[in-house]
DNA sequence: CAGAAAAGATGCGTGTAAGCAATTTTTCGA
DNA sequence: TCGAAAAATTGCTTACACGCATCTTTTCTG
């Protein structure tokens, strides 16, 4: 639509992109998120060091990124397909919780890794704010005229329960580090399956998104 | 309340706390805030360097930490200060505007050296994420026996509408593509004052916290 | 009051983030 | 088609974040 050729330049950008998501995470699961450093990647990709910081601003962010992917925008794009009459707080939340349980199946034996490193952990929460700048977007077309600033603190409102639902999500109520006890079915983890705690954190928010959606001055 | 003699080392700790902020601050104003080191706070607060990270993760932070001093504390007291008839909503959107208003008298002028450079504005902005914890304990205490993670959401959408409301206030002219169209209502706020822009990203959430005070299922 | 335990502070070393200037590659206008 | 402007990549360099081992200081317990 906007540019058929994207460029020859912008295409070389995406590939380097990938090429430099996929050898990290390659890598990271091979020989274990620690004993990968940058200079690796960055020869795996064939791109200097310094080109690797010029995508990433951290070592993490690239493992993150391989299987985040583009969620972000698959998010934005679920809310867009439901159908307009259905409430704007439900379409965010099927969308959220749409695209994050069916993670892929590779994805998920890739995200007990994760669940292991605390600075994995982290990165991999930071990624999920990411979901802020596409969610703005489709909630202000939704909302229409509506002042945008509330657009950007809904979505930003959403992006932190995510965040909050994943925290509680791989949270083995274990302060130690390692604790990769898979434990069979009774875990001691008062946490549920990550659907409910997605929705169960996305519940408080569904007044402010109806309050939006029609325009009352109480 | 809990400690009259709040320990030794605590006092220390808390004494040396000041002194890197004291000293990164006067720093920072003196010969502005790209020609100070790490080495010299740490001089200066007569601690080591090693030390000075284990009291703050980045340079700016020890500045922006000067001037937001504990802001997040005191955020959390002026709410429970209100008085319980009032709205929750009400009660966390005075609270924030009201410490957020008085900045003090010299806090005016070194926000507008934070302003300026892009670094020390990143580092206020995620100071502003600091009043999440606090929040979610006087709000849990509002709410009563509800379940604890809607208070964890509120709270961190209410450090997320005070973020969007700086970020707001401090953008001169938007460098980004910024296109301002005044919409068909007129109601389009670019920049006003921060009371105004506190209160206009705290509004979107209000409904969100009168359903979580009256536990009514629609 | 003394010794043990806990918590800090410090020095050292490694790996990473980022500025700068030079070089190469892509894009755009004549 | 060609040359100039713009953008990206890269090497070099500096400063910073952080883990680890050690030593000192405070606190707890007998």
């Amino acid at each position: 639509m906007a540019t058929p050729p994207p460029g020859l330049r912008e295409r070389k950008k995406q590939a380097t992109r990938e090429a430099l998501r996929e050898a990290a995470l390659r890598l990271a699961v091979e020989r274990g998120p620690d004993q990968v450093r940058v200079e690796e990647i960055a020869e795996a990709a064939g791109v200097s060091p310094r080109t690797y910081n010029n995508y990433f601003a951290s070592r993490e962010q690239a493992i993150v990124a391989a299987i985040t992917a583009d969620r972000e925008a698959r998010i934005a794009a679920a809310v867009t397909a439901r159908p307009a009459t259905t409430r704007l707080a439900d379409a965010v939340t099927e969308a959220v919780v749409e695209q994050y349980t069916d993670t892929g199946e590779q994805a998920r034996e890739t995200l007990l890794l994760i669940t292991a490193k605390s600075a994995l952990r982290d990165a991999f929460l930071d990624a999920a704010a990411g979901i802020e700048p596409p969610l703005t977007t489709v909630i202000a077309e939704r909302l229409g005229d509506t002042d945008p600033c509330t657009a950007r603190v809904l979505a930003a409102s959403v992006a932190a329960a995510v965040r909050i639902a994943l925290e509680n999500w791989l949270q083995p109520s274990g302060t130690t580090t390692d604790a990769r006890s898979v434990g069979t079915s009774g875990l001691v983890v008062p946490s549920g399956s990550l659907p409910g705690l997605l929705r169960a954190a996305l519940a408080p928010l569904a007044p402010a998104f109806d309050a939006a959606e029609s325009p009352q001055q109480p």
